[in-house]
DNA sequence: CGGGAAGCTAACATCGATGTCAGGTTCAGG
DNA sequence: CCTGAACCTGACATCGATGTTAGCTTCCCG
């Protein structure tokens, strides 16, 4: 038996096989304060079971472009971070929050163009002679 | 006049202003093997009118999340790039461009869920917490 | 208790387009 | 001819999350 207590937790390799993501970025996470870890005596990081979901929403926060520091300001924020539903974000968070959106917006805007161009361009190189014929 | 001739062009101040690309980026495109130029007998670089239209174009590639390689080899396929519609791309190239449009779509994809978590933060953010207390 | 697996910290590398600076050359109007 | 604007090359910096390595410590099963 673990010497602490029996609900002790999960060790960063765990964590980074239930996530996908590495050890490594875990440990960038905790760095940028956006992940604590209680420590063993030897000073292993335990992360509770809820830093599964937590790790998962870094991620998507990470995907949406977002920076670190940005995240870090969100996450006292959010509901089920650490089941205590948290703080109330100041107005000037919510606004940095809504042109982040409206960044997002636009990133996306600028995709679906570009997979237009990239869409003609392969028409273009698959050979394209306007009297019908099919390309495999 | 000019020694040459009356043509001679666009030298790399205007394109820039007129596509919004710095000279910089412009000099990393020739780099690339992305842009050609003309020389002036002093080494200036002279550009074609059509030029506008291929930076344009090379910044929609990137905008795309495309590399400067890969734009490479996409650009002797494209229809309006100098007026020659020019060669057909390799089946290879052909099956290189649909595997980004796909990162592209899995992009756009990510994207798209990322700015729902976004719009959940700052709904819960901007005060929706059951115990009423009312944000701007 | 022994040993191999797993963790730890710290530091450096990476990728890629772009910014920026320095020191020199060219261009073109007056 | 002179001069200031425009251009040239080359080199180094940046941003930020992540990879990688090195050297050491801790954990835990047998």
């Amino acid at each position: 038996m673990r010497h602490g207590d029996g609900v002790g937790g999960m060790r960063i390799g765990e964590l980074a096989r239930r996530t996908g993501v590495s050890e490594r970025s875990l440990r960038y996470y905790e760095q940028q304060g956006l992940l604590a870890a209680r420590r063993t005596e030897g000073g292993h990081r335990e992360y509770p079971e809820a830093a599964v979901d937590r790790v998962v929403h870094i991620q998507e926060l990470f995907a949406a472009g977002l920076h670190s520091r940005t995240i870090y300001k969100i996450l006292p924020c959010m509901r089920d971070s650490d089941g205590s539903p948290n703080e109330v974000a100041t107005p000037l968070l919510v606004e940095e929050l809504t042109a982040e959106r409206e960044r997002i917006d636009r990133t996306i805007s600028d995709l679906l163009r570009s997979r237009e161009v990239l869409d003609e361009v392969i028409a273009t190189a698959s050979g394209q002679p306007p009297s019908s014929s099919e390309a495999a």
